[in-house]
RNA sequence: GCCGAGAUGGCGGAAUUGGUAGACGCGCUAGCCUCAGGAGCUAGUGGGCUUUUAGCCUGUGAGGGUUCGAAUCCCUCUCUCGGCACCA
């Protein structure tokens, strides 16, 4: 009666003191165990850390800590994504070097994650800014380069005014930058670039295998590659002879093709109008589009626009003279650039014809119909049957489409052809702290990459980060002046450093072996842990991080230096913690830190909390109330085992055959939970449902009171040896506490996942439900697997079943043996 | 506009895949205990009705359908969230 108080501070700081000691949750990799690699996405270490980052890492904790007593190997690291430009934001703020404030953050980061007492194997803790990791980093741009995957190029770009650097696409969200979120302008520079197009097919074939990943990303990626089939067709511009080149997936069309539409960026505007006659009134028009932003020119009821430029394109079907039009509504990063336009069957090409007046001609008929191509009042985009298609007439589109390809080709005007909407992805940045590209330019400019023994190329200290003049590292006379190891002439570094994402796309094999120094990965480690098993972290990084991990993984995989080709097995995308209906934000100003929380409830209640409130798919809205109701359940918890450890026996050993009914039920109760417990977590990880189901269970021991058989003394202690288990992966400081507490001899991990007797979870009697009419009207409890005789038999004895039925004529009986028995009446 | 997910008590959410809707928790109500309680314990809690130890009706966004039986399957619609979006 006297269980002593649950002394939270007391029972977390022991625990997690003991963890740390005897290196508990160190991974092996000589293990003959089963791997189980676990990797939660590492964070960027910012100046903040509330419930909504942390929930993040509680998800990842129970599920590791479920499998540790399931007895797999398991690696279960943590580090940090440490470059990035608020350091230097806060460099300028605060005087200090962005290293120092990283610093400070990481171990801000690190100390609180310690106190939610989360299984890491810290011995593996790697970062990116150091110069142990971004060796590797280097390493692997080098390796790129080498086999073409790196190049530098000279084109139109994404550039954000406000963090100063350029972009890559992905980072480009709704045209504005996705952190700065300011409108992004476009520069003509030469960049570094990473060719992932060339495994655009690869990157979309292969999501077919990732069944363990969410069907929503999977779908993302596919959008974001965007492939589509069709053919590109050459025309030739009649005063010049030069070809025009368009991309289309109808080439079923082309006979209806009545203008050409140009991007405002199409570099054959300079080529061709600048000096001729029509440059007056084409130039400004042309300087005018590709002012729009991107915003305003991709918003779907942006007006469309253009200008004719006086010229002409050749349809190279039957030779007719198409005129050549600047049109707002065409993209330069999509295709060449250029499109044939065919109002009577395009949507936006007919609305562009309309406005200027430009023929609309049709050459697809819908089927059975006698329509001959009068009067259009919008584009017809359906299939049917050509017309006005010279030869092809009266064939099926798609038939069509295919024979006019094929005669093309023929002439060395056309092919099949695939279109992705993927671009490569631009690599550098023009910032300071990331990490440097390895890269010198020799004095006529060309590129000469770092030696492999000469890296890493490292950050020099004495910088000033003004915020303003560019990259700091332009500014640094040592850093930038330097010897070729080439030529042995004086060169120039490269100061752009490298994207930060690509940090992330292979920090998940250096956990491998985080302090291998002959390689970026020893490969035996490699082998014995990848790919991760499951990988769990927010949505917000579907096409940007996950789509480069696996495109490096897979150019890895091709240089022979990656075990897999595909890095995340399966995947896991927990929700957000919003408070007052928007996501935990310093800036909002509604935060919920998870110092608040443990000071006044403890670690543990902070992670039921986030377990059980909802799925852990979804958001879940901070409720103060909710989180004490998981604070008294621990209490709960605590009470019960310590009144109950007073009176059961010493061991839980007891003869099944000699139970009565009663003590059955209980034996039961006790397994069922142990199952379902296992059952759930394993089943999309519901962890909310399997707490819901130890609560059952408490419940159930707080309606034991003594004086107790010597069974059923046994019985509550192999419920007392089982509880501590089954919440050890939710509640693990408290669970320890409890289990240390029986003196079994063993450490909880030792014991390992209780094990359930599936004998002890046959149901004796169960409830049959009596309906009638599809109507509840009775219950009983009968035997296990009844007949269905023996079950109507007793729900006619069932003095409402009997009423219903009474004068009434049965029409059938529907018996579901073990639930049901329905009559069917009239 | 296209694609995807969803809509269940006052709230967060359950429901063994077609078989008692509302598990578990929060909140609320009443009682006990207490000097006190923002502690603990007990009971109740979707809505409505009646002759209230019990029974009846109704109820899972709206409407229709299939079925002995539908939160679950089918059709139509409304709304919410997410993604994509002038991609030729």
């Amino acid at each position: 009666m006297n269980a002593p108080p649950y002394r939270f501070n007391e029972i977390e700081k022991r625990w997690q003191t003991r963890w740390e000691e005897t290196n508990a949750f160190q991974a092996d990799e000589d293990s003959d165990k089963q791997k189980f690699y676990l990797l939660e996405m590492f964070p960027y270490p910012s100046g903040d850390l509330h419930m909504g980052h942390v929930r993040n890492y509680i998800i990842g904790d129970a599920l590791a800590r479920y499998k540790t007593l399931q007895g797999y190997s398991v690696l279960h690291p943590m580090g940090w994504d440490a470059f990035g430009l608020p350091a230097e934001n806060a460099a300028i703020e605060r005087k200090i070097h962005p290293a120092e404030w990283t610093d400070g953050n990481i171990s801000y980061w690190k100390t609180q994650l310690k106190q939610l007492g989360v299984s890491y194997d810290w011995s593996r803790e790697l970062s990116t800014n150091r110069p142990d990791y971004y060796k590797w980093t280097q390493w692997l741009f080098l390796l790129l380069y080498e086999r073409g995957l790196a190049y530098q190029q000279g084109g139109l770009v994404n550039w954000d005014p406000v963090e100063e650097t350029v972009l890559a696409n992905e980072q480009v969200i709704d045209g504005r930058g996705w952190k700065s979120g300011a409108p992004v302008e476009k520069r003509r520079l030469n960049q570094w670039y990473f060719r992932i197009t060339d495994y655009a097919e690869r990157l979309l074939n292969d999501l077919d295998r990732l069944d363990g990943w969410p069907d929503r990303v999977r779908t993302m990626q596919r959008n974001w590659i965007g492939r589509s089939e069709g053919a590109e067709i050459q025309f030739q511009i009649e005063e010049t002879g030069e070809p025009l080149p368009v991309f289309t997936t109808r080439p079923d069309t082309l006979y209806g093709a009545t203008f050409m539409a140009l991007a405002p960026e199409h570099t054959l505007i300079e080529e061709m109008i600048e000096g001729s006659p029509h440059a007056a009134r084409v130039m400004p028009e042309a300087q005018r589009m590709r002012n729009q932003t991107r915003q305003a020119r991709s918003d779907a009821d942006a007006e469309k626009e253009g200008v004719f430029t006086g010229f002409y394109a050749v349809n190279p079907v039957n030779g007719e003279r198409i005129p050549i039009w600047i049109a707002n509504y065409a993209l330069m990063d999509y295709g060449s650039g250029a499109l044939m336009a065919v109002p009577a069957h395009d949507e936006r090409d007919f609305e562009f014809a309309r406005k200027y007046d430009i023929p609309v001609r049709p050459v697809i008929q819908p089927p059975d119909s006698t329509w001959d191509g009068g009067e259009m009042n919008e584009a017809y985009v359906e299939d049917g049957v050509q017309i006005n298609s010279g030869p092809f007439n009266g064939m099926p589109n798609r038939q069509a489409g295919k024979a006019i390809v094929a005669r093309l080709q023929e002439r060395g005007l056309g092919k099949q052809t695939v279109n992705y909407k993927l671009r490569d992805w631009l690599v550098s940045r023009q910032r300071y702290w990331g990490t440097p590209i390895p890269m010198i330019y020799e004095q006529d400019g060309t590129p000469t990459p770092v030696p492999v023994e000469n890296l890493p190329v490292t950050h020099p200290r004495d910088v000033q980060i003004t915020g303003k003049g560019g990259n700091p590292l332009a500014q640094n006379e040592n850093f930038v002046n330097c010897i070729s190891p080439r030529t042995g002439k004086p060169a120039r570094r490269e100061t752009d450093t490298m994207d930060t994402f690509i940090d992330s796309s292979w920090y998940y094999l250096r956990f491998c072996s985080p302090r291998f120094n002959g390689g970026f990965v020893d490969q035996d480690a490699a082998r014995y842990w990848m790919a991760v098993d499951q990988y769990v972290g927010g949505i917000e990084h579907a096409v940007l991080h996950l789509l480069y991990s696996r495109f490096i993984s897979k150019a890895l995989f091709d240089a022979g230096l990656s075990p897999v080709d595909e890095p995340f097995e399966n995947l896991f995308t927990q929700g957000m913690v919003t408070k007052d209906g928007a996501k935990m934000s310093k800036s909002i100003g509604n935060i919920v830190t998870p110092d608040e929380i443990v000071s006044k409830y403890g670690v543990d209640t902070a992670r039921l909390f986030s377990l059980f409130a909802a799925p852990p798919e979804m958001d879940v809205e901070w409720n103060d109330s909710a989180v004490e109701g998981c604070y008294r359940f621990l209490n709960r918890v605590w009470r019960a085992f310590h009144r109950l450890l007073e009176d059961a026996a010493p061991t839980a050993e007891y003869e099944v055959e000699a139970l009565d009914g009663d003590e059955r039920a209980f034996r039961r109760l006790t397994h069922r939970t142990i199952q379902r417990v296992a059952d759930d977590i394993s089943d999309r990880f519901k962890f909310n449902t399997a707490i819901a189901a130890c609560m059952e269970f408490v419940n159930a021991l707080q309606n034991e009171t003594a004086p107790f058989s010597s069974a059923r003394a046994a019985l509550l202690r192999e419920a007392l040896e089982t509880l501590p288990r089954l919440l050890s992966p939710f509640a693990p400081h408290i669970a320890e506490e409890m289990w240390d507490a029986l003196n079994t001899g063993k450490t909880l991990q030792e014991a390992g996942w209780p094990k359930y007797d599936e004998s002890a979870l046959a149901e004796e009697t169960i409830l049959v439900v009596v309906q009638v009419n599809g109507k509840v009207r009775a219950q009983l409890n009968m035997p296990v697997d009844s007949t269905e005789e023996a079950v109507a038999a007793a729900a006619k004895g069932e003095p409402n079943a009997a009423r219903h039925l009474d004068g009434k004529t049965v029409r059938r009986v529907i018996y579901i043996p073990n639930r049901i028995i329905n009559f069917v009446v009239s």
